[in-house]
DNA sequence: ATTCCTCGATAAATCGGTTTACAAGCCACA
DNA sequence: TGTGGCTTGTAAACCGATTTATCGAGGAAT
């Protein structure tokens, strides 16, 4: 019997007789013959492994995309390699190198550095690959980019704090320079201005993590009048500013109103619930996956921007201030 | 130039000229050549790749635990695969009959199906293993565990309970069968009975998920009087009494004192904070990977079990019960 | 009965890199 | 000068699969 039966059995190929295929198969069932997807691959030149590139396995939104890309993969027979980018530009670089050495198929790219010369040099070394949730909205950019709808999403929860009667605002972002917290600091604040009545709103740039974040919220509230509204713009500034409020003895919504970014669980078990972004993981996944597939298929493929709306969850950190009543 | 110099120069081999050498660097630095390391692997029978199984991404602990061997693994010229089981015991088989086609040199598993043909099933294959975090007591296990101490940790908590003068303690497991969550329950209730008080302990299965976790809760704390201590061993129960708690309008812990499992962010930020315990991931982590390096290197070596201490965290969530003086 | 054609099975080349075996070059020593 | 030891470079086999080309057997048609 030669491999090139075997082969062909395996790969379910139709030009083999019955009764051979049959004695492969008992072969393989008595041996536990398993094929080996990498030679398989290596032979095919044909590569089945994508690459996914977080920035922190610890954060619940990353790992919920990670699993709806897994499950994606695993439809399109693909196999998902994940790997961490700590937040950190040269690990990053890293890791991407990494993938490429392994002739993965494709990358998903959640970029944590923002250079762009990192990304032509990725783009020159022709794997397909699609930037995910921090994407930026430079039109020159040399990948497809899905991400959400940052601005749109970032404005209505404005819009809805200056509804209930809020004039001022603080806006905790992360870092300058990730694009997605551009988006969403661009729209909150231009929202706040195109508002009838002037919202008074200040950027807080809270760093990478709890700590720092945590440090520059005291910081903040210790230096003078704390605002009557917060939308914390990532998890750890929502997490700072719950622990700073609570230390400090105010009352959210009575003294603050507070909205965050992303549903994790814990922030419904909050009382008051706390209000948030709500990113649609699932179809991230989904659109990014589709984009990917298809500039594997198609290499030419021109770059396209996709951005998928958020829905807003009103909960109940968010109030009217204190002194203003329902018509004022 | 024969691609066998050039191999030896990339593998760092002496035996190569040192002027042919440095052609040989710049021909690869010019051309953007790079070594493909699975067609490496699949020549020299010998491999770089470490799986890891994990139940939920979604899960920081785990995510914390995924970053932390990713680390270990690039440090030791590893590269880790890591792929969620869903805490379904068919997706498990699945995902690791995928790894072992992937020849990996190894493989952590933190299981969810309870099943030992499972893992005798495994040990059959002949590739080295090493369960992590939800690992038998049982001496025939067929391979190397490493845990926590479990029984030992949740003695301490219930000594805690009791010293502060409860003497009634619901405890929210999640599904029988899970050996870590068995150990967790038994150690919690020997503690209870060794009191010198007696101490009405009962056990409340909330299911593999939040929304089963709540609607027990509910359930139980409908049906009858609240006990004054809960302890909630995995994190979905500590959400679901927190939400049960608020829905009902009791105080923690002035109605009900609550200590959870695993240190997430967001408990230190809660008002009271958490009290919880701790499990020392990075150790987790490191104790596996030196298990699994032992048994790669010298395939006979015998399983171990090994127990890492965690630490507590007694914070606001627990105090005396109502009516209970300091004196008794 | 011979030729042609089709179908199923096998031999051999291939993917990208490593390894073994061998040949060539150089120097020293008798 | 011939032989032996040592270094350096190359040819060829090989890892585990797939693919192409080839080949033989059997049936239909002439």
């Amino acid at each position: 019997m030669s491999p090139a039966t075997v082969s062909k059995v395996l790969r379910g190929v139709t030009t083999v007789g019955a009764d051979n295929a049959r004695r492969v198969m008992r072969a393989v069932d008595d041996l536990g013959f398993r094929r080996d997807p990498l030679a398989s691959n290596l032979r095919r030149n044909q590569r089945s492994i994508i690459g996914l590139v977080v920035p922190d396995f610890k954060n619940p939104f990353f790992g919920a995309l990670l699993a709806a890309v897994e499950d994606l993969a695993e439809g399109s027979g693909y196999r998902l390699v994940a790997v961490s980018s700590a937040e950190n530009a040269a690990v990053e670089r890293r890791q991407i190198e990494a993938l490429l050495d392994w002739r993965v198929a494709g990358i998903l790219l959640i970029p944590s550095s923002t250079s762009p010369s990192d990304q032509q040099r990725l783009r020159s070394e022709g794997t397909p690959c699609v930037i995910v949730d921090r994407v930026s909205s430079d039109a020159s950019a040399p990948f497809s980019g899905v991400g959400v709808d940052n601005a749109e999403a970032c404005a209505k929860m404005v819009r809805n704090f200056h509804d209930q009667g809020h004039r001022s605002l603080m806006i905790a972002a992360s870092m300058p320079g990730l694009p997605n917290m551009n988006e969403r600091i661009a729209g909150a604040c231009a929202a706040a201005r195109a508002m009838p009545e002037p919202m008074e709103t200040e950027v807080l740039y809270c760093g990478p993590d709890l700590a720092h974040a945590t440090a520059r919220v005291a910081q903040r509230f210790e230096s003078g009048a704390p605002p009557t509204a917060v939308f914390a713009l990532f998890i750890q500034a929502t997490l700072a500013v719950l622990r700073e409020v609570s230390k400090l003895g105010l009352d959210v919504p009575g003294d603050i109103s507070l909205a965050g970014f992303d549903d994790f669980e814990w922030m419904q078990v909050m009382h008051p619930p706390v209000a948030t972004v709500i990113q649609p993981v699932a179809e991230l996944a989904a659109a990014a996956w589709r984009q990917l597939m298809r500039h594997i298929e198609s290499p030419g493929h021109m770059p396209v921007a996709i951005q998928i709306p958020c829905s807003l969850e009103f909960r109940g950190s968010i109030a009217r201030p204190r002194g203003k009543s329902m018509q004022g």
